[in-house]
DNA sequence: TGGTATT
């Protein structure tokens, strides 16, 4: 691939400075052009020949804007590149028609390239991902199920750091029509053998799709653990939210350039606008219905003060087992919890989810060894990753959570998986958190069914 | 009640 394009690069490198401009070609006058010209790439050049000599050769084709030999930023040396820009759109295309390819200059051994700049467009108009894949199929594979409708630049699969397929891949075409065809014809068209659902067609995303991406994807790992929900109060920091989030998100709309830091940040806020944004009437404290609450906890005798880490009223500390009894009761407390004295504070939770989840972060695994992953079930709605880690961290380290979510709908499935790094810690949270009330559920807490088995618990 | 992923 891109053999034959060495030496480009992008255009601002290119201009290195005033001097390797050309004069101004359209005949004499103050040079216009098209809105929609395009910047075109010459490849291939002869390094003895510099702008006076090319231009002969490109003017049968239109009227030049500007003509640059790329030359070296230091040494000013020849790059052996240029890029043409015509005042006519309708010229630049012809001489790509033209030239791209079909004549080899002087001295090279290899044919003059004339085509858009990368400048011009980064490839994402014509560039597709691929999702549903069965994770044997090869990049030969791919090209097989994807060249009949266009000729594929690049095919590549996406792999994991132990090279194995993650299902997915990009497949970019030599035009957007060509790409265009393909996700009308194999999009949805099928299922390969092991995959969930049918094949994903679709256009790759943009730089900036990709960074909201990633901001969601942290939000996601972040869970509520969130300083600003200890300064400001879940609610308090709603308005604050939705304001930074929103300059932020136009700043990123803008092609602004995020900080590392500022995407953090931004990660943050945009989790807790959603879990402020949701619905919580249901949420309430309760009842104790056939439950053990002890009198004067979880009641809803108790006033309503918003628990600092509260996330719809879950204040993220389930119970302590009570003796033999089922203590799967009173954790929505509306922040009065039931924890003796001598208990973890907030602060302590706040520290090990920060530990979690940087151990999340930074290990890479999805899931842990045997005995030490569960499936929960009759999950609240609005529960997402974030509040299922906060629920499950107090019985240990929390390696992994995951709620399963509805492709279409975006709705909650309602069920998840949690992994400890160790099998006590799963055990524990199956003691404790099985039968655990919510709402008008309770939640089922089993170890997560093997593989191979296929015995219900 | 089982992993939908964006170099």
């Amino acid at each position: 691939m891109a053999t034959l394009t060495n030496g480009q690069v992008d255009g601002t490198n290119g201009l290195v400075n005033g001097l390797s401009h050309s004069p101004a070609g359209c005949g004499g006058t103050i040079p216009m052009k098209d809105h929609d010209a395009i910047k075109l790439f010459i490849g291939q050049i002869p390094r003895n020949l510099d702008e006076k000599d090319l231009r002969p050769l490109f003017e049968e084709f239109g009227k030049i804007y500007e003509l640059t030999v790329l030359k070296d930023r230091f040494t000013g040396m020849h790059k052996g590149c240029a890029f043409l820009t015509y005042c006519a759109r309708e010229s630049a295309l012809k001489a790509q028609n033209a030239l791209h390819e079909q004549k080899t200059l002087p001295g090279m051994n290899r044919p003059i390239q004339v085509k858009p700049a990368d400048s011009e467009s980064r490839g994402e108009d014509r560039k597709l991902f691929v999702g549903m894949l069965n994770k044997q199929q090869s990049e030969d594979d791919v090209r097989r199920l994807f060249e009949s409708f266009g000729s594929i630049e690049e095919c590549t699969i996406l792999r994991g750091p132990d090279g194995n397929s993650k299902g997915c891949a990009f497949v970019k075409y030599s035009s957007h029509a060509e790409a265009q065809a393909a996700i009308s014809a194999l999009h949805g068209s099928q299922t390969m053998p092991g995959a969930s659902s049918s094949l994903v067609v679709k256009f790759a995303d943009t730089d900036k799709e990709r960074t909201i991406r990633r901001m969601q994807q942290m939000a996601g790992q972040m869970g509520i653990f969130n300083p600003m929900a200890l300064q400001f109060g879940a609610y308090g920091a709603y308005a604050q939210v939705q304001q930074q989030q929103a300059a932020l998100m136009a700043s990123v709309g803008q092609g602004g350039y995020l900080s590392p830091m500022a995407a953090f940040a931004a990660a943050q806020m945009q989790h807790m606008a959603t879990i402020n944004g949701l619905p919580g009437g249901h949420m309430t404290p309760t009842s104790g219905e056939g439950g053990s609450t002890p009198p004067g906890i979880g009641g809803p005798t108790v006033t309503s003060i918003p628990s600092p880490i509260s996330v719809n009223g879950f204040n993220g500390m389930p119970p302590p087992q009570a003796n033999g009894q089922p203590s799967a009761e009173a954790v929505y407390t509306n922040g009065i919890h039931p924890y003796p004295a001598q208990s973890p504070t907030a602060a302590d939770h706040l520290q090990q989810a920060y530990t979690g989840v940087q151990q999340y972060a930074g290990l890479s695994v999805s899931h842990g060894p045997e005995g030490c992953n569960l499936f929960i079930y009759h999950l609240p709605q609005e529960f997402g990753d974030g509040e299922l880690m906060q629920m499950f961290l107090p019985f240990g380290n929390v390696i992994s959570s995951k709620v399963f979510v509805d492709r279409a709908t975006n709705q909650s499935k309602c069920f998840g998986f949690v992994s400890f790094d160790n099998p006590g810690s799963a055990h524990a949270a199956i003691q404790s958190m099985n039968g655990f009330q919510i709402g008008m559920k309770r939640l089922k807490v089993q170890l997560k069914r093997p593989k191979d088995a296929n015995r219900p618990y």
